[in-house]
DNA sequence: ACCTGAACACCGTTCAAGT
DNA sequence: ACCTGAACACCGTTCAAGT
């Protein structure tokens, strides 16, 4: 066991100086530990034996601080193929889930995918990775370019949707709340939700994700995108 | 002009008894003056000359304020049918262009949509609504059921997305980030993001939105559910 | 240039005490 | 039962002042 006395002058080991590095490293460990929630300004400054002004010196806000937390857990997203190439659906779908799963943990971490255009080397190995599918899929590349925009904005609401859900207490009365309503929709009023009744909340999370992202497939593979509009495409 | 002095005893005009439909309206009103960020308890005590603790009779807490807000908000989604029967995928493209639109001006309640499972008269209004276009066109019922569903994430989250960034100072410096990412992104890296270059951030948000909508319609047209599993399905 | 203490302007929610 | 003041436990961000 080394000793906590080093070879520097003072006896408290020396502040590490504040740097950027510095400070997204401290987010990402006080996000393992105790959730986004705690990834605030003033958390991070405390823990860096510092007031929360310091930190805008590194970083120009949270939303850039939680971005950068973003990419690097994006660095865990499942991109192995199965095996056999045909499969590209499949693994459309594998890396997806995986993706939705990290996510779910970390709703904050969805609500800054949905909101801040993210762009990081994780984020754009993400990207790269469902395209070369859709090509190896036979997808034509203007498909691709708008069906992956769709494919990663199901799967950011789905986690963004359940992640939230999860840690929020009333999440079960909601649904037991929608559950009633559907059934006591009237025929009158509502005869198609009255019609369909539980078939509207019917499989599994899983089953239903599944399938979402099966439509969303075989519709790109078959709905043509519009000729670019004569004005400018911008 | 009436004069503030009234047959009531005091000078001052009475204080209307607290309630619910009184905080809720209160919500409403403060909402459309100055944006929901407003609607917070702290304010909507002050605006009915109490104090917060005091507004914990009627509602649990800010999200079921929020929520009670938002099926108001529904209220105004537009459902007329287009003339023609056969038409009824264009109806559904424009009902839900015009759900993104409300929820746009007020990205706090597309949070909300998505979080807490809605179930109010106008949202089922809305989701019946869906339904019956979906029946028009011929969909299958289980398909229907489980493909409103998607329909209506997707409307929620482009909103949430477009409304976040439009209120956010930062949202043109993160489009030209991811721009500028594109383009610089190595063909080595990443080939296919290189190789579709522009063509991933072409179109104009409203045909996007409706070549997505118009790729899920496809979709749920063509792929079958699966079967429920023999497991419990919950 | 970098760092800081203190302040500004807020939040949601709870609780003991009153009426 | 309904209502309240005050408190608890926080936020993000800015700014003037220091080193």
């Amino acid at each position: 066991m080394q000793t906590a006395q080093r070879s520097s002058r003072r006896e408290r080991p020396a502040k590490p100086a504040l740097s950027r590095d510095g400070i997204v490293a401290t987010a990402q460990r006080v996000m393992r530990a105790e959730g986004l929630e705690q990834v605030t300004m003033r958390r991070l400054a405390s823990e860096l034996d510092t007031g929360p002004a310091s930190l805008y010196v590194y970083v120009q806000n949270t939303a850039e601080l939680h971005a950068a937390v973003l990419d690097e857990m994006l660095g865990h997203v499942d991109l192995s193929s199965t095996s056999s190439s045909d499969q590209w659906a499949d693994s459309i779908v594998a890396s997806l889930w995986s993706y939705t799963g990290i996510l779910v943990e970390h709703p904050g971490l969805a609500r800054s995918a949905l909101v801040t255009r993210p762009s990081g080397p994780n984020y754009l190995a993400f990207v790269e990775w469902v395209l070369s599918l859709l090509q190896l899929g036979g997808v034509p590349a203007e498909r691709s370019a708008w069906g992956v925009d769709l494919l990663l904005l199901f799967a950011t609401s789905i986690a963004l949707e359940h992640g939230t859900r999860r840690q929020v207490m009333d999440a079960h009365d909601d649904e037991e709340a929608l559950a009633r309503a559907i059934q006591q929709a009237s025929a009158e009023d509502y005869p198609t939700i009255s019609a369909l009744g539980d078939r509207l909340i019917s499989g599994s999370p899983r089953e239903r994700f599944e399938w979402h992202v099966r439509v969303i497939l075989a519709g790109v593979a078959t709905t043509p995108v519009p000729k670019p509009s004569p004005q400018a495409p911008r």
